[in-house]
DNA sequence: GCAGTTTATATCATATCTTAACAAAAAATC
DNA sequence: GATTTTTTGTTAAGATATGATATAAACTGC
């Protein structure tokens, strides 16, 4: 690979290499492309705001941030670490998006604010399916401490939810119920 | 190679080509298709509001859902993985794309913001092929939950629709309908 | 701590690419 | 054949990418 190429492609080509190798010199980038280094730089610094991809003095590094996606993989309450597997996820009305650790912090923040939002979802704890939070069903302190306390899980039926809690014990909680309740607790 | 074509012949070629390469520039296509630099540029900016492509500065690039370059594969709504089977495409007014893990999401997508939107693509739920969302059927809340809760998928035509909700249930909606019903228990 | 070296960032001039508006050419319609 | 529609090319203005340079920051040896 010598020849000239466009950005985009430079910086595809950038990614999956790395994702062979895990670090990269801005020398080893440069002779590759061979383009300035202060062009490897912006393609770098491009590449890092899309959260995969770490500058580190002297060239890059894959960002393995748990399992997911760009820059924010910390809660945007607690500010914790976010797994896929309690991730919830709200858009508020304007398009601004919050992702949070878990239900627990979801459902704080949807109460929390002023602001109105258009869509919730949240990841069903025995399927990892994203489900809408309105619908959905919450067991609050089981057993099963993962993130948060109070232990906040949320589950896609009743159902489901009954039989969490014959095994683990905990609350069984709606929408409405889970979220007053964890905001009452959180104001006393 | 070829001579001057029609303008659909001529993107279909692009396409062609592009499944081959991934990647082509302007003047690669300039020079194949001896037609103007605004000759092509015109070809993508049809081809991208397909979905299938996306243009980048100097070219255009498939529109991967497996490795875009800015990595994002995962649902610009709930941030699941996407699955190509489910796959839902909203190119905005400006030229930013959203893609969406299941019509769910994409539904919500299309209804929860002031952007307008110039086209929607999902994926048929039997054959896969993308579909203009906005004739679509939809079936919500079926026995079948392959992605978001409500399930929500998407078929062709109505008959098909209707087959599948006489062996799996939930209720079959227009895209007005699944609309606002999904936006509504939303914000309930 | 200090100097010397390397690497990062900021800014500028230049080159390249993109877009919109207009006009010419080709194709389709009547 | 004249009119309308579609396609195409030209131009100019704006946006983006690039490399060179200068300055700031980070590493290296001591």
């Amino acid at each position: 690979m010598s020849k000239k190429t466009i950005p985009s492609s430079r910086q595809a080509e950038i990614m999956r290499w790395l994702e062979e190798v895990d670090t990269l010199t801005i020398k080893q980038l440069v002779n590759k492309f061979e383009v300035s280094v202060m062009t490897i730089h912006r393609d770098l610094d491009h590449l890092q705001t899309g959260g995969k991809v770490q500058k580190v003095h002297g060239g890059v590094m894959l960002a393995q941030i748990g399992e997911n996606r760009e820059g924010t993989a910390v809660c945007s309450l607690c500010n914790d670490k976010i797994s896929a597997h309690t991730q919830f996820v709200i858009t508020w009305e304007g398009g601004e998006q919050g992702t949070y650790c878990c239900p627990h912090c979801g459902l704080l923040a949807l109460n929390g604010t002023a602001k109105t939002a258009v869509s919730g979802l949240a990841s069903d704890f025995l399927y990892g399916r994203m489900i809408n939070v309105y619908q959905a069903s919450y067991i609050i302190d089981s057993d099963v401490q993962l993130c948060c306390i109070p232990s906040t899980i949320c589950f896609a039926t009743v159902t489901d939810a009954k039989k969490f809690q014959r095994g683990f014990g905990g609350q069984l909680m709606t929408y409405m119920t889970a979220s007053t309740h964890l905001t009452t607790i959180h104001r006393q």
